[in-house]
DNA sequence: AGGAGTGGTAACGCATGGGTTTGCAGGGAG
DNA sequence: CTCCCTGCAAACCCATGCGTTACCACTCCT
């Protein structure tokens, strides 16, 4: 049985730093330290497996230049940038929800 | 620091199965076991975890009926239910990036 | 008596995702 | 000479999410 869309998706952007990797490709081409500056922290590693997987995903694209020092880019693909109306309508959806929920005066924080 | 609203979105329904159980709860009021049979690869066990995260992220309403033998009803909160136009803008993604991975002959399952 | 159907909980195991630390290459700057 | 900058990889650890199995309580049906 087939996947649903949905699911696919998500497991897409599920990954803890991706939506905002995603942000920050979103404005522009970016060096890799340029995004650790950004993003500080996150693991080297770490940065580096989640842009990894994007690219296997087929949204994100590398490309090395053989100079010293070296010098990466990571750029969205076409495909990359298709999800900017998506991530906007969750955005949307996430503001909303976050009104609601501290408009029920609960607080959804994960730390009992 | 806030966190994104797009981060907390994908929290919501990144469980394993919540994407499937919204699929079906937006098709009316299910029972415990109703639900469990639209997914029987779902152990019982998960499946109750699944929801009361959905329960306690104000997503999902659970209503006990003290009968014999126990009845218990899983619907869609007024939250839950706001959720759908943002669910089928996924869709439509997802389904556009299908079409997009095996236009481009990629292979993209995950078992190398 | 025994089985099925109801909606659970408790104990356990395991794969995986993320985090920490360390090392490497090769040239430029002090 | 030594340190810094660039982007990466390997070895290791740990928490968490999911799965497996077993058990419970209560009633009706056979």
């Amino acid at each position: 049985m087939q996947k649903c869309p949905v699911e696919i998706t998500v497991e897409l952007i599920e990954g803890k730093w991706k939506t905002e990797l995603l942000r920050h490709l979103l404005g522009g081409t970016k060096r890799f330290n340029e995004l650790r500056r950004l993003m500080p922290e996150v693991t080297q590693r770490v940065m580096t497996n989640q842009l990894r997987e994007m690219e296997r995903d087929g949204l994100v694209e590398r490309t090395v230049y053989a100079e010293i020092p070296p010098k990466v880019e990571y750029r969205l693909t076409e495909l990359g940038r298709s999800l900017e109306p998506m991530l906007l309508e969750m955005l949307r959806w996430g503001e909303a929800y976050v009104r609601a929920a501290e408009a029920a005066g609960c607080d959804r924080s994960r730390n009992p």
